[in-house]
DNA sequence: GTGATAATGACGGCGGGG
DNA sequence: CCCCGCCGTCATTATCAC
């Protein structure tokens, strides 16, 4: 089934223009603007060459301007910090200026006003632009004279495709999960859910997100649905969206219109991701994705063991052998890195088949051992980046946040590489190690906001919140994903649910999150 | 003490067959 | 409808090397 991108990039891919090519001239781009902006992306990443046909205009009519824009893709699309078009605010513009400089840019001034509307009228030029386009790529994307592509359904669809586990156990309120494991669509989906009505309870402000191992014992995620206003979780298995699995649920209160993923994209298969396995693959061994990156790897005996059963072989060994190997395997995530070499993917690895920066995990302190658990322990960030992504277009500004068991930072990295500001983060972690790790990212990413770190949920009691949201204005979101090892599949000793040691502290997720509704509530956006 | 190493199953979803 | 085999799982802990 081919993805509604790869449709829109595939079809025409030679000739006089690609669907892509005359997408972008018939919004008013020039031709050769347009040709050499594909040259330098592919057609693949639409919302790069949309930015770099953005900085070419922006610079085109106002030359003064910017002259650290950089023009070379490589550089920006490796380190993805900072946006083509952070440097194009001039908010005292008045609204007539904003329109003209608009319209020659090529935006009408009926989508200007509009845009004026939504974000505010100081919200900056770069700001206005991208309102647009994301209105305007929705609305190609929903215009019904072109070819179909995005079809549109409210969640009884979802629900619909749950119900047929739902009597298994005779019990109506059992939640099912759904196959495949989808969640509301994706971004390479024909076919997605954009409506779902929520509980009045449940919804905003605050903006909440939380999440947890889908495949929880039994009721737990009733449970937490239960406490969450009964939204009802949106469960995805992040191999839909990069080459690792990672089943689990989020429930949360935002917005599923509209959503745009990451670019580029992340590698979709292990030999995409790992070119130099390809030489050493066995063709019985067909895994294309790797299962759930978890906290500890595989030892040196199980890869020993591996390279002695199929060692001295000249074609392919035994069937009983490929059975044995491709079991370790997927039950370790090996990978060919040799003749008859497996091994663990190191930190690095893992960092980039989870959307961290290279080396985010590495040195201030830490350990391999570390790194490993501090990584299995994380968000897959284009994953939570494509759920979060509503949140750039709804809060041109920035935002406030309040993070919870923050670990490494999968939050904070996922929207900041959404190109969303941050302008006051309370971000609470347990491990001063990756306290320390969070904050070295925060500087180096130079940040201009503030970062808040505490230690213990526990401590974030309610005057302490209300503090807060008087002195920031409110949290616009609150998000993060309380301890999973007494629900882990994998945990032998304690896998105790909800009520476990560590995983109870899903109802300091819930107080907290109560606490700062109520709040907010009272405060009735007054601060 | 610190960090690396290696051994330690149960549980539930899923699919195929009766 | 049930049964059964297959598959995968954000882990914990004792022990070792230094």
């Amino acid at each position: 089934m081919p993805s509604a991108m790869e449709v829109e990039a595939s079809s025409s891919a030679s000739g006089s223009g690609s669907n892509v090519m005359n997408y972008f001239i018939g919004m008013g781009f020039p031709r050769e603007m347009v040709a050499e902006a594909i040259q330098a992306n592919g057609e693949g990443s639409i919302d790069l060459i949309l930015e770099r046909l953005l900085t070419y205009s922006a610079i085109k009519e106002s030359p003064e301007a910017q002259p650290n824009v950089d023009p070379d893709p490589s550089s920006s699309s490796s380190e993805y910090d900072e946006s083509f078009l952070d440097g194009f605010s001039d908010s005292d513009s008045s609204e007539n200026e904003v329109i003209a400089q608009l319209a020659r840019m090529g935006y009408s001034e009926k989508d200007t006003k509009l845009a004026l509307e939504r974000c505010g009228e100081q919200a900056s030029m770069a700001e206005l632009a991208d309102f647009i386009c994301a209105a305007q790529m929705a609305k190609a994307f929903e215009a019904p004279e072109e070819k179909p592509r995005i079809q549109h359904l409210d969640e009884h669809y979802y629900t619909k495709q749950t119900k047929k586990l739902k009597l298994i156990h005779g019990d109506d309120e059992m939640i099912g999960l759904p196959n495949p494991m989808i969640g509301f669509g994706l971004p390479t989906d024909s076919v997605i859910v954009t409506r779902r009505t929520l509980p009045e309870a449940a919804k905003g402000p605050p903006y909440f997100y939380y999440e947890n191992v889908a495949m929880a014992p039994k009721g737990v995620w009733q449970t937490i649905s239960s406490f969450l206003y009964e939204v009802k979780p949106e469960f995805v298995d992040s191999k839909h969206l990069c080459a690792a699995a990672r089943k689990r649920g989020y429930i949360h209160n935002l917005p599923i219109h509209n959503r745009s993923p990451l670019v580029p994209l992340p590698p979709q298969t292990i030999s995409e991701a790992f070119p130099l396995t390809k030489r050493w693959w066995p063709s019985w061994d067909t895994r294309t994705k790797l299962n759930c990156l978890q906290t500890v790897i595989a030892s040196a005996k199980v890869t020993d063991r591996i390279r002695e059963a199929v060692v001295g072989y000249e074609g392919e060994p035994p069937l009983s052998v490929q059975k044995f190997v491709l079991e370790q395997c997927r039950k370790w995530n090996l990978v060919w890195v040799g003749r008859n070499k497996v091994a663990p993917l190191e930190p690095d690895e893992i960092e980039m088949l989870l959307g961290f920066p290279r080396y985010h995990t590495r040195g201030g302190g830490t350990n391999r051992t570390d790194r490993y658990k501090s990584l299995g322990n994380s968000f897959q960030i284009d994953t939570v980046a494509y759920h979060l992504s509503v949140l750039k277009y709804m809060f041109p500004g920035g935002i406030n946040v309040l993070s919870l068991f923050s670990g490494i930072g999968g939050a904070e990295v996922a929207l900041h590489r959404l190109g969303i500001r941050l302008k006051n983060v309370v971000s609470v972690e347990k491990s001063e190690v990756n306290r320390n790790l969070v904050r070295s990212w925060w500087q180096e990413t130079d940040q201009d906001g503030n970062l808040i770190d505490l230690e213990d949920v526990q401590d974030l009691r309610e005057d302490r919140l209300e503090q807060m949201i008087k002195s920031f204005g409110g949290f616009d979101l609150i998000i993060g994903g309380s301890p999973c090892n007494n629900l882990a599949g994998n945990n032998r000793l304690h896998r105790d649910g909800l009520e476990g040691k560590e995983s109870s502290l899903f109802f300091e997720y819930w107080r907290i999150l109560d606490t700062v509704k109520r709040i907010m509530k009272r405060n009735n956006g007054n601060y």
